[in-house]
DNA sequence: CGTTATTTGTGCGTATGTATT
DNA sequence: AAATACATACGCACAAATAAC
């Protein structure tokens, strides 16, 4: 029985999320070792294999610093340090002093770029397309498309469904409490891009200018693919920062 | 003999490498399938599972993807050069398969504003300006301020003081072997800004195309800021990637 | 339509080396 | 010097997805 697992969840992967979370809820905090392989082996009944590829993804994702002959610890990740991967509750957080402005409301159109990144079999995607203003000025055009299911969710919204109509919201605030599974993660791609016409109308800009693209594909729990959203900025009014840091110590 | 290595170089990571550079040199484009892990375990007189180890690392660093029953593929990348700078291991790495050519060499220039980011009382800082190609192809423009004291270290490097040097070098490789105190973090900026003449001129673009900004100061381990680096790279062959991740519900 | 071969995914066991305490 | 803890490597078995027949 230990040997296997019908469910399909892989025993690293649990482990490694129950790790995750105990490192996010702050236990393990100063510079508190992780228990040992051993010792996670003897308590989840499993391999110290098991327990090192557990370790070996959340190294890959900063979450951790190994040390031979000490121990497992936490990255450190408050005050001076930032772990590699910012928050979604940043983006969410977005919303706080933001308008949104309906350009053209959620309705299904063919897209087969933005299906396949949605992993989707057939070539049509609902697409919703807005822009962002801060005290009354313009500052991110959004085009956002959703996964079937999502848009499902999401039709009965008046705030994405009429054109013009200004609002509060955030997509994946909407989504987040209408899902039956929460949106876990998103992929984000950044890069530079001209305005286009109907993207210098939006924005006040001129055609030919610099923005900055933002991509994020946002995956719930269980990995599905949900919502493509491809955001332009102005770049005089948003940057995006980070911090790197060192993986080992 | 096959159970160790005592160059300590491990054997899945030196599988890792070789494969990393046969993708990046475009072997293995379109839809080909890499060697089966059976396949590369022959080659290379290793077992499956260190073949496993190597896979592993290369797709968390999205190098390529793997498909149950069908095999391994390049990641699809739209003629960029894609790396993951997640890390500042990832930057130091970033001489395995690029090269530096050295536009304006190291000296002492007069620059306010790069003075005052380095935390400098002074307004002089040294500069130098190169860009980075790829297989031959210019894909990012960089100017580097030092501190004073860093500048000091590098001022007998020959690939940084003569003009036209071609080096596969990285600043921050090269500093962090010569300073007392190593690097340890980098705040980094990310924003997009149109292609000046200088720019054009070494990136082979039109004046006015958006360039991808990324601006990173590097810190040693106590806090001190050492470089200040400007890159603008051609969107068209990079774009930045990062997940992000809810930290807890 | 099922069967079979191929290929990757998961799990466990063991042995040995290296770094730290 | 010894104990602890992580690092690497090899081996095996079986599961699951895919493709070809």
């Amino acid at each position: 029985m230990s040997s296997k697992d019908q469910t399909g969840e892989a025993a690293y992967k649990v482990l490694a999320r129950e790790l995750r979370e105990a490192i996010l809820q702050r236990r393990y905090v100063d510079g508190t070792r992780l228990p040992t392989e051993a010792e996670l082996a003897a308590e989840h009944r499993v391999s110290r294999q098991t327990v090192r590829r557990a370790f070996h993804d959340l190294v890959a994702e900063g979450m951790v610093y190994r040390v031979p002959g000490r121990g497992t610890f936490a990255a450190p990740r408050d005050g001076q340090y930032l772990r590699q991967f910012g928050s979604i509750e940043d983006l969410m957080g977005l919303s706080l002093d933001t308008q949104l402005e309906v350009l053209r409301p959620l309705r299904r159109r063919v897209d087969v770029d933005a299906a396949s990144r949605l992993r989707l079999d057939s070539d049509a995607v609902h697409t919703v397309v807005f822009r962002r203003t801060h005290d009354g000025e313009a500052f991110c055009h959004t085009a956002v498309h959703l996964h079937p299911a999502a848009a499902a969710v999401l039709a009965d919204v008046p705030e994405l469904t009429e054109k013009g109509a200004v609002s509060d919201a955030t997509i994946i605030g909407l989504l987040d409490t209408r899902l039956s599974n929460p949106i876990a993660e998103a992929e984000q791609s950044i890069t530079a891009a001209a305005a286009e016409k109907p993207l210098a109308d939006a924005l006040g800009c001129t055609i030919g200018d610099p923005l900055l693209r933002v991509d994020r594909i946002y995956l719930t729990t269980d990995q599905h693919p949900v919502e493509l959203a491809i955001n332009h900025f102005l770049p005089e009014q948003y940057s995006y920062r980070v911090k790197l840091r060192r993986s080992t110590h």
